[in-house]
DNA sequence: TAAAATTTGTTGCTTTTGCAACAGATTTAG
DNA sequence: CTAAATCTGTTGCAAAAGCAACAAATTTTA
């Protein structure tokens, strides 16, 4: 699993190549997609923010993932079950490849660039949603507020390399994505300020220890 | 994204063709593998049982996953990070086939049939990966032990196609599974229990409602 | 730019969960 | 076959998290 491809100039230089691939743009708060039949979609963020939510039996929101630039999101990585709609909301303006994951793997009939290089990195590109589904999975595993939110803080932190980060999220999202009470967040997040182990201030938390 | 590709036949068939492919047993309780260096390793499970745990930092076991026959794990998933220490863990005597990642993408030199194949299903094989992440993110999402329960309870229910479903893990291990303290868990069942929503004799789980 | 909608921040109270501890049942190992 | 280890089941108490409600700040929109 080299890091080799670049998606980013992988779409610049190929995107045109094959006619299959639908290019779309949806504005804020706009439903991208569903995830209800198996049309086996496979999208590609070009730029913009999404979140992927699903509303469960009690109503409560949750954000199952956030996308930014470059990330990959689809029906096809899906089992579709029962009682869950899932939704991909933009969260700004964004732009979207899309096309169906069959055409990838049974050879476009174009012969396009496009398809031909694609399908030689799919396993890396999912591979790479592989290991974001496992950070998602550690965090959630997190068994109080508190460590969640410390989780989640250094991860930002980790992969900005340096103590201070920002928010993809409002706080009332936040909570939906860590899958905790939002007043409650807002206690533990008030006792973590309190006792100098982060600052706040707008969306950029710092954190203070080590 | 077709399920045309059954492991166990592929195994059966080829997985002598490839002199790079390592065979090994285990018995129960052995570490199978452990995720600390980038070797890539991938691995697929040939028979029996495991789990893929985590020692967080206060000492809280946690069961990532549970792999059963032809389900596949090893560092490739993975993107190391520090202060995480990832085993797999044999529940029962396993069979193991390893072999790392890059020779299948790289193509082996000996251009066999193993390789070969795999390569050309690899995609379909890592997004059945995602899509078991995806269930877990599901099921660690819920806000409640007693909807961790049900939906665990559910999700066995309908693979088994029965209202009846053996529990792979022992009652301790369930809780680490689900991220809860034992106790709790034990209290919430009982419950389950008392209200008649489920039934329990053994390692069996009888969903009544409905 | 004024009104509406959303987000932030806070609190009192209730419910749920975690922790510690222990006894009995079951499984494993020598 | 017996002792040791692990697992199940339970409880009282403490801590954490959820719920509801509201005011103030901020952002959106018409």
């Amino acid at each position: 699993m080299n890091i080799s491809f670049n998606i980013e100039d992988f779409i610049k230089d190929f995107e045109n190549t094959c006619n299959k691939v639908q290019k779309r743009t949806f504005l804020k708060n706009e439903i991208i997609t569903t995830y209800i039949e198996k049309r086996n979609q496979f999208c590609i963020l070009k730029s913009g923010n999404a979140d992927l939510v699903r509303y469960d039996l009690n109503g409560n929101k949750n954000i199952v993932e956030h996308f930014s630039q470059n990330d990959i999101f689809g029906e096809v990585f899906y089992t579709i079950t029962t009682n869950n709609e899932l939704l991909v909301e933009a969260k700004s303006k964004c732009e979207i490849l899309i096309y169906i994951y069959d055409d990838i793997h049974n050879k476009c009939k174009n012969n396009c660039k496009f398809h031909q290089i694609l399908a030689e990195h799919l396993p890396e590109l999912i591979l790479g949603k592989v290991s974001q589904l496992n950070t998602r999975i550690e965090l959630l595993s997190k068994r109080s507020i508190r460590d969640k939110l410390l989780g989640y803080f250094n991860l930002l932190s980790s992969r900005n390399l340096s103590s201070t980060l920002s928010l993809p999220f409002s706080l009332t999202d936040l909570a939906d994505y860590l899958s905790v009470d939002r007043s409650a967040m807002m206690r533990e997040l008030k006792f973590l300020k309190e006792e100098g182990i982060v600052k706040k201030s707008g969306n950029k938390i710092t954190l203070l220890y080590k």
